[in-house]
DNA sequence: CCCATCAGTTTATTTTCTGGACGGACCATG
DNA sequence: CATGGTCCGTCCAGAAAATAAACTGATGGG
């Protein structure tokens, strides 16, 4: 199976995958949330090769997880922003996010803090049914063929 | 900056990417979760090279993500679990499932469901706030240093 | 002018992946 | 007791992809 293969199999989390599936791309992704919208800020704050930001930019936009914005005109400067459909990655950002908060901070705590802005706590994501509302963990799901 | 610089960077997302980010790593972990254990089910399931499914096996079983476990003697075999931690990456697949059942089902609906034995019905996943237990999106959260 | 900013592209190198063969320890069958 | 099958890997050479570093090109400021 090839990479790009990824994308047709029956399965959501491979079709996922080979959209987000890649180091960088999640990098990307992690900094998109944080802010960060332009092509010399995510080259700096990576400190990877120009080419990989390019091309990971330039995916992410046509699969329309990012949209390019004009910023200014005289030359055209464009900056990167995430669509509606970007923005529904954020639970996965934030269960990345709590995984490694859990298992790779220091003793110092996490890196970083997230607040909730309805409630003005600091929290972390917990992931629960849709239907009945009680927090769900893996043991508690069944899984079956739905097509 | 390498991949391998990426664990020592003062970020739970580039921690975390550093052990699962990687599209067969991904790939790989999905199929545990659907209960796949062997090497040769791996290897047959995902269609790539043995090569890269040791690799990855090693790779995650270092990491605390499986463990192996001797299934047979004479010879000695063993297959791969996921442990605690690996299960607590519950979560980050659920919501990469969703995200694809979300964006790229077809029309006859997502490939597999999910049951939640609790409460006996097909669901999906909502993350919440772990203080006030509403539910959480993008807008909703806001982020500061907390080391 | 000369330098700086910004968003990329081009080119050459380095790394990774593939596909196939191979190894070793068994077991079942004829 | 040979022959083939199962299972978990490893090894190797060639192909494919990822990556770094330098370059382009449009513009503005001093």
């Amino acid at each position: 199976m090839k990479w790009e293969d990824l994308a047709q199999e029956p399965c959501s989390v491979a079709r996922s995958v080979a959209v987000i599936g890649d180091r960088w791309t999640l990098m990307i992704l992690r900094d998109c949330f944080l802010g960060v919208r332009r092509f010399e800020a995510f080259q700096e704050r990576l400190g990877i090769s120009r080419t990989i930001i390019a091309d990971r930019l330039k995916h992410l936009t046509a699969e329309g997880v990012l949209r390019r914005v004009a910023y200014q005109d005289h030359p055209t400067r464009y900056e990167y922003r995430l669509t509606d459909k970007g923005l529904e990655l954020h639970p996965v950002v934030m269960a990345i996010v709590h995984w490694g908060d859990r298992h790779y901070a220091g003793e110092a705590g996490p890196p970083l803090l997230h607040r909730h802005k309805a409630c003005g706590c600091d929290f972390h994501p917990v992931q629960t049914c849709s239907e009945c509302g009680e927090p769900v963990d893996a043991r508690a799901v069944e899984t079956r063929p739905g097509l």
